[in-house]
DNA sequence: GCAATATAGATAGCATGCTATGAAAGTCAA
DNA sequence: TTGACTTTCATAGCATGCTATCTATATTGC
């Protein structure tokens, strides 16, 4: 015979939600640090490619921080607002735009990425390095077997 | 002497970045899927709760949730414009709501669930027994680390 | 009883993200 | 060259989530 309901279906036990909740969390953390540098947590990829590789299109940065398009040119309109990057008309295709990376951003990021260091460290806090490694590893693969693009 | 640069400092080392990009991936799966049924994925810890515990204030959702209040709100909002919670005063507190979880959602709580499933399955595809157990007890952690509240 | 405080929701304003769709400009084949 | 396709971006509309702040109603301590 059935036990009438042990526990009727834990949404808790898939790592889904834990992940989505992690996310959520890490959020709240980053925006509050970061909001003193007019930062937030979705600019770092954007400002670190631009950095890195130089001005670039949107279409670029959308691939390279993995978001769609148009959520790239609302991203980038707000850096702008803040004064982080700025577009320019590009030369030799009268569609696209080159974006490229302020000063201010420039000075900033390394304030910004200690931010997110502190911030990583407090959410890993009492991990062992192999811990560490295990849970990057195991989350690449969840976004692998999620993940559209094969592309990693 | 130093080399110039080895990786600029690579946001991707991070896990937080893997952890809000699973995220992101796994609600697009869910939605997609549970669109059709006139759900959403934040839908479905309120649901669950109502049918599980009987009508519930909107504070009781919030926490159970674990969202602020004014997202409950929206999110009740929505779900109402959907038919799948009512609202009534409450009696005995003129302040405060009765939710009530509606036939339309009770009846497809199932049906949302299994596609909760499916999608976590393919989440943690080609996982062991043993590493998904590794992957919620690091993200317990990680959250543990995180809240503010103590409570879990 | 009543003023001070606490609690339940509502609202405004914003950040991130998505899909769907349109417009402009580049490319290429006939 | 020119019509069809592709590519790059913009816009509209929405879901989720947050903080800050306001209102209305309870509760509590004198």
């Amino acid at each position: 015979m059935k036990v009438k309901k042990a526990t009727p279906w834990d949404p808790e036990a898939a790592p889904t939600f834990w992940i989505n909740h992690a996310s959520r969390l890490l959020m709240r953390h980053f925006e509050q640090r970061l909001r003193p540098l007019d930062f937030g947590m979705a600019y770092l990829p954007v400002v670190g490619a631009l950095e890195e590789h130089g001005p670039q299109l949107q279409k670029q940065l959308a691939e390279h921080a993995h978001v769609e398009q148009p959520t790239m040119a609302a991203l980038l309109t707000r850096m702008e607002r803040d004064g982080l990057i700025t577009r320019e008309p590009h030369p030799g295709d009268k569609r696209a735009s080159q974006i490229s990376i302020s000063e201010k951003a420039r000075d900033r990021l390394p304030q910004a990425r200690e931010q997110l260091a502190e911030v990583a460290a407090q959410a890993t806090a009492g991990f062992s390095d192999r811990e560490r490694a295990t849970l990057l590893a195991l989350l690449r693969r969840v976004v692998e077997n999620l993940d559209p693009s094969i592309e990693d």
